[in-house]
DNA sequence: CTCCTACCTATACATATGTTTACTTATGAA
DNA sequence: TTCATAAGTAAACATATGTATAGGTAGGAG
């Protein structure tokens, strides 16, 4: 990224600090106000270089259009929460949204992630806990050993898929649970998406 | 929260989404062409409503100075990722800041709240793992075992914290490590803040 | 029916805000 | 020195944008 001056840095914070409190930009006049100009064209000298050199963004002509680039931006996306799994929920459906999560846009780059509840302790050992949130990634297949989220019949739960030959072993990370095995061809299983991450509130 | 018209409301969504897209509000007139219509004041007077009805926020007299004010809003919080625990790190030093992520306001409610990485297997029984990120509230107190993280002269860990009568101990929940044990009067051991989240990405 | 509200047109008006031209001052590099 | 750039003053200018006044139509509540 090009080097700014330290004046056009204190510009660009004014800018970011404006935002954040008013959520719409300052004008021109706000910040040359903020700055004690006594024109109007310092300040927009200095917005044209921030732009030039990639720190801000802006529409011509139009008010308080300025958006400030953020550095590989950490924007957030609401990640809804669909239900608890271990129960019969009906996966997916969007009725049965609970609430939407922000989450980092670096967690959940994919369209149509969504969160579960976990239920049970099948996966502590996975230091998944009873109550955890799961971020997870729909897809229909997972690498040897990943834990997804699976469904079988109407069902739903989280395990460590395995697929051998002919069968399909879905292991619980607790040794109270015995692993399920399917065969392969079994139409009544499928995944649902790979576990990405977890959520615990203490 | 009161009702809104049909109407109202798809003034309402076109709003959000311009937000959305833009990153800036929209103006009347932008509205006003949007929705085909041959004069300002329609829009004024739904925005006016909105307002009244609690649904926007504006600045009057101000450009593109609309906010949409979301059910419980669920805003998001930059919270600094400042080091890692179980290294000789210099807490809360904002030289440190490795990282910002967004975290769901609800869990960040306090400020200066921020993320350690936590190092190493020592909470492992409590599901806290080598690598994940525990989001702390900088307090002076934790309850009875409550997961705190404790400054030791210069280092930090994550332990669950107990106070007796005259003595402090700090728990692993791993049965290789044991207690640390300090006096009730040693000022070389602080807490730092109690954790309230656990992360991890897989 | 009458009154009220939601919704809309038409037409201005006031001002908030972006844009531009012309100059000045200071600093550092060539 | 000479040239380029950063930073700023001054004074207009153009237009984007919010606001206001005066009506008009349709439907529901009383």
């Amino acid at each position: 990224m090009r080097k700014i001056t330290d004046r056009q840095k204190q510009v660009l914070e004014y800018i970011c600090d404006f935002i954040d409190e008013h959520s719409y930009a300052p004008s021109i006049r706000d910040i040359q106000k903020h700055f004690g100009l006594k024109s109007t064209k310092g300040v927009k000298d200095h917005i044209d270089r921030l732009v030039e050199k990639g720190y801000l963004s802006r529409t011509e002509g139009t008010a308080r259009a300025l958006k400030v680039i953020r550095d590989g931006d950490k924007a957030t996306r609401k990640v809804p929460l669909i239900g608890t799994v271990a129960a019969g929920l009906p996966l997916l459906a969007e009725e049965n949204i609970e609430d939407y999560l922000p989450v980092s846009a670096d967690m959940a780059r994919t369209e149509g992630m969504f969160f579960l509840r976990v239920n049970g302790d099948s996966m502590i050992n996975a230091a998944i806990l009873d109550g955890d949130l799961v971020l997870v990634r729909p897809q229909p297949f997972v690498e040897q050993g990943e834990i997804a989220v699976v469904r079988i019949g109407d069902e739903a739960t989280v395990k460590r898929f395995f697929r051998f030959n002919t069968r399909v072993e879905l292991h619980s990370e607790n040794p109270d649970y015995t692993p399920i095995v399917y065969s392969d061809e079994d139409e009544d299983i499928r995944i649902v998406g790979k576990v990405t991450a977890v959520f615990r509130t203490l």
